[in-house]
RNA sequence: CGGGCUGUAGCGCAGCUUGGUAGCGCGCCACGUUCGGGACGUGGAGGCCCCGGGUUCAAAUCCCGGCAGCCCGACCA
């Protein structure tokens, strides 16, 4: 009877399942615009809540929220080399500003002399404000922040993983000194880090990015890799140091304490809607979603059982009753977020809905309960065993429900990452072998060449990161068994 | 951007080969019997058959061109 909600199993078909529990659970849907997703309320719900606690981590540490435009004038994308290679392809450009009748049809008119490009990051544009508002040593730190869309116009689209406008956090920071600049740099890396665990409770590999798989235009580029329960990489979040190579394109200059002009010392660090992306990927099992207290838009739903009779009248206020006994309680030293779903529908399809949406705790209060005193509740993790406990001690153990939730959701998602982490010393033909199955990472030592990283290609492993808490086995690089200048981990990745 | 597959009711699909009144299941609405693990019966609503051209007396069906989605590559903070 047990029957699972999602079809198919992620055992069956892992990406077929990634896209149902999207719309089983009600997070999103594609736009009928190439790779435009429409985000629905649970998950914009769930990307409310990171954006709510992921700000007061960034304004804890001195940064500011802003504005800038949507629309980078060409020639402020030009001015950085290795920063227009990486994002030209993929670049959504606005060339006219006016809609003509022509044979009937509506055609572009009134070219613009210099096209726009919409923004895929906002180095550019932001830097030519910060070199208006930089000129002494005393204008900096300069720590901004802003929230907002961004459009990338990708090859192959994936809901939440790649889409061609996603929202996201950039923060942009200017500084006098190169060691502030990197201090910021791994500052907000580790801000990225504890929030994916303890909060999304994603654990990752924090290192940094090999210079393959650097930002454009950066010197140094960290990222988090999150590891998704079919043992590829998704890259969760990026902190970089881009040394002064922007302030030199968009002319970020400051006289210093000495009085000598210098160009400043900048980075950028980003989070997106990809993190709902992951927390499906590392959450969902085959009944759909489990949201992470912390995230939750609702973390606990009341569903009153109610069938068209007298007493329903009862249950709804005995429902009412336990919401408003949860008024005033928190967890994580906020309010609780309680629903009463009072909707006229089955109330077994109410439940199925919540456990296809994740919510993670779900309470059912029937005639029964009302009788005893009780509530009926199950735990997202553990659904199919439903809880009875009266009502006064519920109200009281809410917040440690959802602690509990919380704790196992994480201790769940660490013991995947770590028990598919291979750290045996191998060979090439070894690490190819386990690479090509695609189930988790390796990690090995790597001599720094990038021909090195080649021969990973065929079975479509890249180097994710250069992790800094783990240390590989041996002193060897595992391609060409040269001497080894660092640890790696490779694996297949989003 | 290349290769393969697909687009018909909210969702999943059949019909297309061989052109001739738009179908099924789920869901939705009404009523009745049910009801704390996805109930059942009866009746009903709901379609520019992705878009634009073409062939034809006649196109969901055949031809051409787009657009969008999925999978595999290449690409990708």
């Amino acid at each position: 009877m047990n029957k699972s909600a999602i079809s198919p199993t992620r055992q069956e078909d892992f990406p077929g399942w990634y896209q149902e529990v999207i719309k089983a659970a009600d997070l999103a849907e594609m736009a009928h615009v190439r790779g435009c997703m429409v985000i629905k309320p649970w998950g914009y719900g769930i990307w409310e809540r990171i954006r709510d606690l992921l700000d007061k981590e960034i304004k804890a540490r001195g940064h500011e929220n802003a504005y800038f435009p949507l629309f980078i004038p060409l020639s402020y994308i030009q001015k950085e080399a290795d920063h227009v290679e990486g994002f030209a392809k993929e670049m959504a450009v606005v060339t006219h500003h006016r809609l003509e009748q022509r044979d009937g049809h509506l055609v572009p008119g009134g070219e613009l002399e210099e096209p726009i490009v919409v923004r895929p990051t906002s180095e550019a544009i932001i830097g030519a404000s910060m070199s208006q508002w930089i000129q002494s040593y005393r204008d900096l730190p300069l720590l901004l922040n802003q929230w907002a869309n961004v459009v990338r116009w990708e090859m192959r689209p994936r809901v939440f993983l790649r889409t061609s406008e996603f929202l996201w956090q950039e923060g942009h920071t200017a500084h006098s000194t190169q060691q502030e600049a990197m201090d910021e740099t791994i500052e907000m890396f580790g801000v990225y880090e504890s929030f994916a665990q303890e909060v999304l409770c994603v654990p990752v590999v924090a290192g940094e990015k090999p210079p393959s798989e650097r930002f454009p235009g950066a010197d140094r580029s960290f990222s988090i890799e999150a590891m998704m329960q079919d043992g590829k990489a998704l890259q969760a979040g990026t902190s970089h140091f881009l040394g002064q190579n922007f302030a030199k394109s968009a002319d970020i200059k400051f006289l210093d304490h000495t009085g000598e002009l210098c160009y400043a010392y900048t980075t950028s660090w980003g989070v997106s809607t990809r993190l709902i992306g992951a927390l499906v990927m590392t959450h969902g099992d085959d009944d759909g979603l489990c949201v992470p207290p912390r995230v939750a838009p609702h973390q606990v739903v009341i569903s009153p059982i109610t069938r068209g009779e007298p007493v329903d009248a009862d249950v709804l206020a005995y429902a009412r009753k336990c919401s408003q006994g949860l008024f005033g309680s928190t967890y994580c030293s906020e309010p609780l977020r309680v629903k009463v779903d009072d909707r006229l529908i089955k109330s077994v399809d109410k439940k199925w809905q919540w456990l296809k949406r994740g919510v993670p705790v779900l309470v059912e209060i029937g005639p029964r309960d009302l009788e005893a005193g009780t509530v009926t509740f199950r735990k997202r993790t553990s659904f199919y065993q439903a809880d009875t406990m009266k009502l006064d001690d519920f109200i009281v153990q809410v917040p440690n429900l959802l602690g509990e939730v919380q704790d196992e959701l994480l201790d769940r998602a660490r013991s995947n990452l770590e028990s598919n982490i291979l750290t045996d010393e191998i060979d090439l033909s070894a690490a190819r072998a386990y690479l090509d199955q695609g189930n988790g990472f390796l990690l090995a030592k790597w001599c720094g060449d990038t021909a090195c990283e080649v021969a990973f290609k065929e079975q479509a492993a890249t180097i994710r990161c250069l992790p800094r808490d783990r240390k590989a086995k041996g002193t060897v690089c595992v391609v060409c068994s040269k001497p080894a200048t660092t640890d790696a981990i490779f694996a297949q990745s989003y």
